[in-house]
Parts: C-alpha cells; structure tokens; sequence
DNA sequence: CGTTTAATTGACCAGTATCAACAGGAGTGG
DNA sequence: CCACTCCTGTTGATACTGGTCAATTAAACG
C-alpha cells in the first residue's frame, strides 16, 4: 500500500497569529489538538460514518486514502472529496452529516469529539483559529471544484483531477491511484466508461503511460497542465 | 425592489454555547461583530472584489442582491452563489479572492476587516465560535452544490433552483428573480437556452407561471419537489 | 416610437451517457 | 500449475441530453 504525504504549504494569510501559522511545526510539537483526539483503525471498505447519522465528532486522516460521498434517492452518487493523510473530514454543524465517509484503503483516523472540541476552542483561541482555518480551506477546495462539476469538460475534468493527485503523490511523475474508475467518475460528474475512453485517449495522445489501471505516469506535464483549462 | 427576508434559522448543533446560538437574537442586541463592520454601498452592476483581488476583508450583504463567480480563462463562468440579506461572503483564508463578487442589484454590505477580525477572534471566543458557524454554514451549502452539479438534470437543476429561491422570497409561492437567465444558467452549469427552455416546459406542464420573465409564480410545489431529484 | 438588450423558440449538432460485448488480473479450487 | 470464475476496466455501437447557432419575440430605455 502507497503512503501519500499531506500537502501542508503554509499560508501567509491565516487566521492564526503570524508566528504559529507553520502547520508542519505544529503537527510536530503536538499541539491542544493533538491531546483531544482518539484514533481509530478502519477496515478497507468500512464506513466512518453514513449520509444522516448523527455527527458528534470531527476526524482527520492518520494514514490511508478515504472517500466522502452523497446519494441521489436513485443512487446516483457524488464523491466530495477524497482524502489523504492530514485532511480533516466530517466538519459539519448541522446536526447529521450530509456526507457518508467510507475508507477505500485500510486507514487510521483520529477522531475529535465535537462537545471536546467547542469547548477547547472556547478557551484557546489558538485552537479556534486552527479549526477555523481548516474549515476555510476546506471552503476554498470545494469551491474549485464547483467551476469543476459545472462547467469543465471530461478531458479537462480528468486532467484536472491526475494533476490533483500529482500534487498529492510523494513521486514526482507518477501516481498510484487507490480509487476505482467508479470512485473517480462519481468524484468527476462523469460514467466510468467516459473516465476509461479519457484516459485511453491521454495515452493515445502520449500525455501519460498506464502501466497498469491503477498506476499512471505522467509524460508530459505541461500538455496536461494545458488540458486542464486552467491556462 | 424586493426585500428578502435572511433565511437564518438557529441551529442547535453550533459551536456557539446553547444560550447564545439564536443568531436572529443576536443579529438584534448588535454583538462584537456588528462593531467592527463598516457599511458600504454597492451600485447594481459594480464589482465588491475581483477573482484575484487581494483578500483584505469579510463581507455580510445588508440589503440587496449579490453574486458571487469564477471565470475560466477562455470566458466561461460559474456562479458561486447568489447572495441575500444576511449573507456572509468572501470568507477565505488564502491572501486572494478566488471568486469575485458583483452586485445583482444596487446593495449595501458590511465590511469587516480580515485584520480587525483575526484580532477580535483572538480575545473573544464567542466571535470565534460565531465565525466558524458561518463558515461551517457556506461549508454544508456549497456541499449541496456539488450533487446538484455534478449529478443532476437540467430539470432537477431548475427546480432545485426554484425551491431555494423560494425558500428565500418572503411570499409563499412566488418569486421575484433579481438574477438574468445568464446568471441562473452559469449558477446550475446549463446555457441561457437550456434553462429557457426548461421554464418554458414547467409553465406548460402547469407546475408554474410566468406573468414575466422575472417573476415565477409556483402553482404546484409538491411536482416540483418531486422533479427536484431529492426525494 | 425606434433602438437596444434579454429571453424565447427552432433546427441541428456534439459530447457524454447508455447498453452491450469483450479483455485482463486476481483469487480459488481441482 | 492450470482452468474457472469473478470483478474491474476497456472498447464499441447507438441514443439522447443539453449545447450551438440562428432567427424571432418581448421587454426596457431613451
């Protein structure tokens, strides 16, 4: 099993004093947050929590990919999002999460209880900040992908979504994709069959190499770069 | 000019203690966040910030309608949101924007300062806990968003649509578009023609009226509660 | 009123979905 | 070790939703 590495950059503007905004040291130092978790091992497959189920905690990936996802009454599906060590999920005030979060590999979570949680956060403001500044990029994350779902097209979709997981891929040029063709055509607005077409023709075309289906690797970045609509 | 009423119903699960979660209350009594607002008038039309315009502040519209919308270099564009009374926009947390936000109709908004603000979370932890329930709010709509884009038909797109207009129009059963058919079909992923064409064949098939193009009267909510896809 | 812009409607087309067949690996049992 | 099965992914043929292009109507504004 791959390990992927938490994209952590630092981020100038965050809500947290200038000095403290560093969220590698922290997670290194062992911060409030740190002290109120519990992990938990999951099982390949196993559900954290389902679409409607109570929400009484706040998780954060330890190691594992996981998925979060929503379904029509007819069980068309969308993936929110897909997560890797270091990502929070479940970040919800509504009594119920609307999202159902299930592991695609075998995976550690730590799990935050929310009662713990707020009142920590009333009485540390640092940690307040830090809450507030996951939930804001969490915000930032989701919105790209509105323009994403909305108004991109397959290919564009697919490049977008290999750059993506480039990014969060300890390799350079090459990426090890846990999920299935479905998860990807759920996360992407598309069906499996168009997902396999796009990236047979992204082969054709000499853009990546697929050694195996799960396995991708990029031979042309800058192509793809264009591909994505981005530029 | 149409008022709408902010849809701001408290929410038991907030992060603000059980007391002081009525937000309708606190908007009344002016809490820590009203201080720190500076009022601004928006011309219908004018842009607040442009999409990579540094993010120096946090906004609430007081009166009016916004929107909020992303570009693709080659001129395609997503609406974000639309924006009402009581709305908060341009909660991020990288150093710029990356949506603009317009002005439907001429409008007022409250700026607050993103310095002011981090400083005032800093030492008040009911500001804080405030500040991450609107976040965590935006965070559970743009959720919805992502089904409704990525799965839906352009008939559950529209009705989806209508009913949340609804929900935010002070009458029981109509509505007074502020929005063009560009803004509604670049809000849903669909063409101008496409979301004509549905509302054409909702009025025909008797779900609603359209005394004109602005105004929808909705003679059968319960069809379309039923072409929303939800239920 | 005439002019301009927004919305509707129509004809046609394309991208993606659907339906269906086939191929490739992984696991299982003989 | 090989054959069989199952499952996932790929490829092909065809259909259909929604997009594109174009013409028409309606509404807004001077």
């Amino acid at each position: 099993m791959q390990i992927y590495v938490a994209a952590t950059s630092p981020d100038s503007s965050s809500f947290l004093a200038r000095g403290a905004s560093d969220r590698i040291a922290q997670d290194r130092e062992g911060d409030a947050l740190e002290m109120l978790g519990t992990v938990v091992p999951v099982r390949a497959g196993a559900e954290i929590y389902g679409e409607g189920d109570t929400a009484t905690a706040w998780y954060r990936v330890q190691c594992g990919v996981l998925r979060t996802c929503k379904l029509l009454p007819d069980g068309r599906r969308q993936i929110e999002d897909f997560l890797f060590p270091g990502d929070f999920f479940g970040l919800e005030n509504r009594g119920e999460h609307s999202f159902a979060a299930e592991a695609i590999t075998a995976a550690t979570v730590v799990r935050y209880s929310r009662p713990r949680l707020t009142a920590a956060a009333a009485s540390n403001s640092r940690l307040a900040a830090r809450l507030l500044d996951v939930t804001l990029e969490q915000l930032g994350k989701v919105h790209d992908r509105l323009l994403l779902l909305g108004r991109k097209t397959a290919e564009e979709k697919l490049t977008t979504f290999l750059l993506e997981m480039l990014d969060r891929s300890p390799d350079g040029d090459a990426i090890d994709l846990a999920m299935s063709r479905t998860d990807i055509a759920d996360y992407l607005g598309l069906t499996i069959e168009t997902v396999s077409r796009t990236f047979s023709m992204m082969k054709h075309e000499g853009v990546i190499a697929l050694p195996s289906a799960q396995h991708v690797v990029i031979l042309d970045r800058d192509a793809l770069e264009e591909m994505s609509g981005d530029e």
